[in-house]
RNA sequence: GCCACUUUAGCUCAGUAGGUAGAGCACAUCCUUGGUAAGGAUGAGGUCGUCGGUUCGAUUCCGAUAGGUGGCUCCA
């Protein structure tokens, strides 16, 4: 019996939760506790009280925890009557309302540790010290039930280790989280600004704007050997249409709205009605099916100003968007055809290992037929296991028009971020909406199908999540300057400009430091900005007709030729190699 | 949008128990002409987010407002 009982991350930080509780009621006053579940990270717990709570109260409630912990306690598991719990959770008016919601017929379940009694479904470690050590990292408000028309109640998040050395471990690692924020690299490597002034707006600056220059346009080789070609679509477009795509009915609130001699417009915050218009501006074949219109539009949303975090999350951006207008027929192969494009082109940052893939079904409010429904998402499922892709389910999480498939990528801090998508849809197409229509080899008019997809997502926010997957050091060929010619001193700048041309002249990003500062103190300034390749040249060189190489990565790698420091160069950012 | 916190030089941050402010880095000028991670000197730079209140006097206290941060909600 004893070997299945282990003691999972898991129950030791739903325990820390409950000694949490435990402690607050021991420091405050007048403490009602709510929930206290635990988290992927760690764990948190709900309370409603007087005393406002700050940081400066967590030395004294780690404090108590620890001493709670130190007691050693046993937590004891008791299945308890409905009117029994009621009694013990006299007073705490949030407990009891949970107890309410417990269907009838259920177990109820009560923990006690040491005088402490908590109503939960467990299971918890068997002794208070399993636990380990007890951090709080951080305040949060949050509404009760997470519904926005509740009382905001105080949440207090904490982690836990086994022991000091693996908190310090875990202390040391958001440290680096923090130190590779997007929001600092992006100040400290000069690549974007964001203004007070125009919130969620991205200003790229000159390096910025290389690194997404150099995505959108390895995106654009990729689509065009994928079978896609490229549109663009209007940024303003009328009320009319986005009345009869259904936006204006769903989507207004975060629309931005205009007006020009009494007509009004919107600024697209999608690009999908665009993509049909240019689909509907002529009479279309069954022949002309499936039509990848990709289109890197710049769709603006207003997002409410709570949401909006760095590049990540904005209100002006723009998708590696695509829409594939096809047949039902089409569907499978299309998904499947998209699911190798995204394994493709993750692989190019390092992303293809640990992709979790979601598969969202029929929501309770929906459009369409159950049949067609249980179609469509049988064709999301067969295309994923054709390619290789294991899929979770998350059962009426899909859109009301169509189910969807959502890639979710690891980064470098094995942080997950879920970037590609690809969604079905029925309804933009139908003849209710903006009446979409081929003829097919019955010489009939039929509506066709439309896929949504992406495989960044925003181009922003896959740069912001980048900068924090390579720490602000991208790879060589996505790096703004790739290459900086270093004179050892202003003698050498005449022939260190003569080598920035030769490496301009092969399409290399390759800037030079004329300063009159030291060696050192360039080197130090290239190294700090994390410029992937360091050509030192001095008279030595200029004699010899070399350069002096210094890698990023690899050090100093001594004198080469200019020629064959460019077919290095050039063997690198063909292989997109990583690091 | 909601709750909490927060806003001082381009950046990172001190500071003023109410008497209009400092450091490091970055920047400018000059000296130094140096072969693999910071040469030196001098200087410039701020209505202390904005508006209002209290006060003889507010960057400091109070209120409002805007932005940011962390959550919540949202993410067609």
């Amino acid at each position: 019996m004893s070997e299945n009982t282990e003691i999972t991350a898991e129950m030791r930080r739903h325990s820390a939760a409950h000694l949490m509780a435990r402690a607050v009621q021991n420091v405050f006053e007048d403490v009602q506790v709510d929930i206290g579940p635990a988290t992927d990270e760690g764990f948190y717990y709900d309370f409603d009280l007087p005393h406002r709570l700050t940081p400066d109260d967590f030395p004294k409630i780690e404090a108590e925890i620890a001493r709670l912990i130190a007691l050693d306690e046993p937590f004891v598991r008791k299945v308890v009557s409905r009117e029994e719990c009621a009694k013990m959770l006299e007073g705490q008016h949030y407990k009891l309302e949970r107890l309410a919601d417990i269907p009838e017929g259920e177990d109820i379940s009560t923990y006690t540790v040491g005088d402490y009694v908590e109503m939960c479904r467990g299971p918890h470690v068997e002794h208070s010290s399993q636990i380990g050590v007890v951090k709080l990292t951080r305040l949060a408000g949050s509404y009760y039930r997470g519904d926005e028309n509740n009382k905001m109640l105080q949440r207090i998040y904490g982690i836990i280790a086994k022991d000091q050395a693996e908190m310090d471990a875990i202390v040391a690692r958001a440290e680096e989280a923090r130190k590779r924020d997007h929001r600092r690299l992006g100040v400290e490597l000069d690549l974007f600004h964001l203004d007070p002034e125009d919130p969620g707006q991205i200003f790229w600056h000159p390096k910025g704007w290389s690194i997404y220059v150099a995505l959108q346009d390895y995106m654009r080789q990729k689509l065009v050997k994928d079978g896609y070609q490229e549109v663009n679509t209007p940024a303003l477009m009328p009320r009319s249409l986005w009345e009869r795509s259904g936006h204006w009915e769903h989507y207004k609130a975060n629309m931005f709205i205009t007006e020009s001699e009494k007509r009004i417009f919107a600024v697209k915050p999608m690009n999908c009605p665009g993509a049909l218009e240019i689909f509907k501006s002529r009479l279309r074949s069954y022949k002309d099916l499936p039509l990848r219109l990709a289109e890197f539009g710049h769709c603006a949303r207003n997002e409410p100003s709570g949401t909006l975090h760095g590049i990540m999350r904005v209100r002006g951006f723009v998708q590696d968007d695509a829409h594939i207008i096809c047949t039902e027929d089409q569907i499978e192969e299309e998904v499947a055809k998209f699911c190798r494009l995204l394994k493709d082109v993750y692989k190019d940052f390092g992303f293809d290992k640990n992709l979790l893939v979601k598969l969202s079904t029929m929501p309770d409010d929906h459009v369409g037929d159950e049949a067609t429904w249980q179609h469509a998402e049988a064709a999301l499922a067969k295309a994923c296991n054709a390619s290789g892709m294991e899929y979770v389910i998350q059962p009426g999480e899909g859109a009301f028009y169509g189910p969807k498939l959502e890639f979710t990528l690891i980064d470098a801090l094995g942080r997950a971020w879920q970037c590609g998508t690809i969604q079905l849809d029925y309804q933009l197409p139908s003849a209710e909406r903006l009446n979409a229509e081929y003829i097919g080899p019955d010489g009939q008019k039929h509506h066709p199908v439309m896929l949504h997809r992406a495989v960044l997502g925003s181009l922003e926010r896959f740069i912001g999540i980048l900068i924090e997957h390579y720490a602000g050091a991208f790879p060589l060929w996505l790096a703004p300057e790739q290459v900086r010619v270093l004179p050892v001193s202003v003698k050498a700048n005449a022939y260190a400009e003569k080598i920035q041309g030769e490496l301009l002249k092969v399409g290399l990003r390759a800037g030079v430091d004329l300063t009159a500062e030291k060696l050192g103190a360039k080197i130090r300034a290239a190294t700090m900005e994390k410029i992937p390749y360091q050509v030192v040249v001095g008279p030595r060189d200029e004699a010899n007709g070399t350069i002096s190489v210094r890698s990023r990565t690899d050090g100093d790698l001594g004198a080469m030729s200019c020629a064959d420091f460019i077919a290095k160069l050039e063997a690198e950012v063909a292989a997109k190699k990583q690091g």
